[in-house]
DNA sequence: CACCACTCCTGCCCGC
DNA sequence: TGCGGGCAGGAGTGGT
């Protein structure tokens, strides 16, 4: 399940591979998609030049000359590059071809979205109102104080909502209001100045973390089995409900928090 | 606004 | 061994 970590990790893969290099063919096996992948795609991108690929939350943007094709991994998407003729599998639903390589975008369960955004990418309407980025100078406990005035909702929601802060999905919600101490459940409006201060600061260290782990598995985004390689990485509560907290060895408990699963240690994170 | 529920889809795990 | 059921999960959308 593709967060911001993920996303980034693929960004990085990617476009040493992809940018500079012009699209050959378009070739859209399975336009089916959370929305349908557009019709007029191939006219925007074929015979142009992919110049960059950023990222914007959880959104890559590849950028042509007259606009974006923004793509999200939703929960199960994965893009990879292949020697062009690459035989595709069951969920390959699009393949940007660049001459004798090609950007293969899979995703099993469909939670993913291809777009076209002609002009600047980020005046997209999903694009256009997200809060900032968690590793940019914008977000720190200042700003997620600020944002976080009056609110009774949970601070875990709060920190998943795109428009305080972008790319911290329920995994990394988690983790990072462990590493803060704070108990996922405390009212957002309750949680002060310093302990904003020390959840911002979680949430950049939690990322950062993430990525440095993907940083070492690039290579994979070229070949045979391109997965990200997280699954080594070591989570301290989620998914871990009923195991001993790594820290002090009470039981991490699992909670339903906006009809996500919540895992926290009820002895260190406080409310 | 703030908040909540619903929706998309399929791989995987569990119990029988 | 096969099968049904339940669950997970990002984020847009459409309520109250």
């Amino acid at each position: 399940m593709p967060e911001l970590p993920e996303v980034e990790t693929t960004r990085r893969g990617i476009r040493p591979l992809v940018a500079g290099q012009v699209v050959t063919a378009l070739q859209v096996r399975n336009p089916r998609l959370r929305l349908p992948v557009p019709t007029d795609l191939a006219a925007a991108i074929v015979g142009e030049r992919l110049a960059e690929v950023r990222r914007r939350a959880k959104y890559l943007l590849l950028d042509f000359p007259a606009g974006s094709v923004i793509i999200h991994l939703g929960m199960s998407g994965s893009l990879r590059v292949l020697a062009a003729g690459e035989a595709p599998g069951l969920h390959d639903h699009v393949d940007l071809v660049f001459g004798s390589q090609l950007l293969r975008l899979r995703d099993p369960r469909r939670f993913g979205l291809v777009v076209w955004q002609a002009g600047d990418a980020l005046a997209h309407p999903w694009l256009s109102r997200l809060g900032p980025e968690p590793l940019g100078g914008a977000f720190d406990g200042a700003w997620l104080h600020r944002v976080t005035r009056g609110l009774r909702l949970p601070i875990k929601q709060a920190l998943m909502d795109a428009q305080r802060v972008v790319g911290v999905g329920n995994i990394y919600a988690s983790e990072s209001l462990f590493r803060a101490r704070i108990h996922p459940l405390t009212p957002a409006g309750e949680v002060g100045p310093r302990r904003c201060e020390r959840l911002a600061r979680a949430v950049r260290e939690t990322l950062e973390m993430a990525i440095a782990a993907g940083g070492s598995t690039l290579r994979d985004f070229v070949g045979s089995d391109g997965r990200p390689g997280y699954f080594q990485q070591q989570y301290f509560v989620y998914g871990r409900a009923g195991a001993p907290c790594r820290v002090c060895g009470s039981p991490v408990e699992r909670a339903v928090s906006g009809q996500r699963a919540t895992f926290f240690c009820p002895r260190c994170q406080l409310r």
